[in-house]
DNA sequence: TTGACGCTGTAACATATGTTACAAAATCAG
DNA sequence: CTGATTTTGTAACATATGTTACAGCGTCAA
């Protein structure tokens, strides 16, 4: 249990305080497999889930079944906290696990005794659900305002900081495009042409910064 | 100070009680004129707001400064709570005073404080946060996903519940296009549109349902 | 090696939306 | 009522993105 140590929901707090906490309250372990649903678009939240081991994505669907992914969710962190409470506690998102995956739960009823208990978790909670909320923002500012070169730019800044260096992308065009909302061939097309700009070097999954200058102007259309 | 008994942040707490938490800590009433930046994106949120009187808009600007509007707030809601805490708590949109506007600032110090005396206000925060949460996720879905045609028809949809009847828009297109992210005249062509194809029946603010079965439809687009 | 498979590159075409501009209609102040 | 101002209706055109389809290319397992 020591990746327990490391979930933000337990920031400072040792070993020993966490495991006497967890005395106190009801939890279960539960395991799933790649591909798993493990909760559902519309579904109320009953229980704050902490990973352990493996990673799960969240997605959502549009009204026409197809899913645009939102982010990957990997040990230690939380799942699914900022939707355990308020007036319509209903996920938001598909939950689905990218592998094999194991999965703390803790019910509504004992999250709230935690913060009861321990005023650590109480601010652990508060900045966890803060940074969730912040995350969501900023997720709006990019899906509101930006075009497929905007999204591009925005990202590869991003990734790599103030450096001009050549990065090799970790993500296929389709992952990219799914995170981006837009289709392959209009990325690849973007790609390609910020390459005959010589704003950037694109070859296969290899990136290369040309013009930085030219690049953050891409932010502002 | 009546107005704080109905504030969420205070629900289930009576007027006395109210009066005492208040006692207990220090806060600040402020004054703005309409047009009034309150807070500005980026700054650092130092202290939860609670509108008392008028109403404020949150906008969010992109890179090259148009504004959208996200929402509309009014007395008794707290403002940027969800943005006091986490591990950047700068404010992500420009709050600005639509109207003569009053103000209650609890400084972020004082809000620990209360949410310790009290596990009414403990509650409260956690359902406000959350819910914030969850506007701000469907905020995504309906930025994400939709066509100005599915735009249109989910605000219809989500406007009228079940019933068909003819219903007079308070907001004009210029509104109603800065609400959708998208530019007045297209707005304007995709009302037409659905006008045209027997949809809806458009006329300037006056705005009926003709077939509901279609308009459904649209949102899948 | 070879074939299957998945990823990338790309093209032709369809469509949605933005841009700009202006006229018509509605609203409002005097 | 009247003129000014805001809102709406609309058109022509530019642009961005989606759609569909297919070819090339690497990779991996048989």
């Amino acid at each position: 249990m020591e990746v327990l140590a490391k979930c933000p929901l337990f920031k400072g707090i040792d070993n020993e305080g966490i495991s006497q906490l967890l005395n106190e309250i009801p939890y279960q372990i539960k395991k799933y497999e790649k591909g798993h649903m493990i909760a559902q678009s519309g579904e109320e939240c009953r229980s704050l889930m902490i990973m352990l081991k493996g990673s799960v994505k969240g997605e959502m669907m549009d009204y026409s079944g197809k899913a645009i992914k939102i982010e990957d969710i990997e040990p230690p962190k939380p799942l699914a906290i900022a939707f355990l409470f308020g007036e319509n506690n209903s996920c938001p998102v598909n939950i689905v696990a990218n592998n094999s995956v194991e999965i703390l739960h803790l019910p509504k009823k004992s999250v709230i005794e935690l913060m009861q208990m321990s005023s650590h978790v109480l601010k652990n909670i508060m900045n966890i659900i803060s940074s969730k909320t912040q995350f969501l923002s900023d997720k709006i500012r990019f899906l509101s305002f930006q075009t497929i070169r905007g999204k591009i730019a925005h990202y590869l800044l991003q990734l790599t900081g103030p450096v001009n260096g050549e990065m090799i992308l970790t993500k296929s065009q389709e992952e990219l495009a799914n995170m981006f909302g837009v289709t392959r061939p209009s990325l690849g097309r973007a790609l390609r042409d910020l390459h005959n700009e010589n704003i950037i070097e694109a070859k296969g999954k290899s990136v290369k910064i040309i013009n930085r200058e030219l690049l953050v102007k891409q932010l502002k259309k």
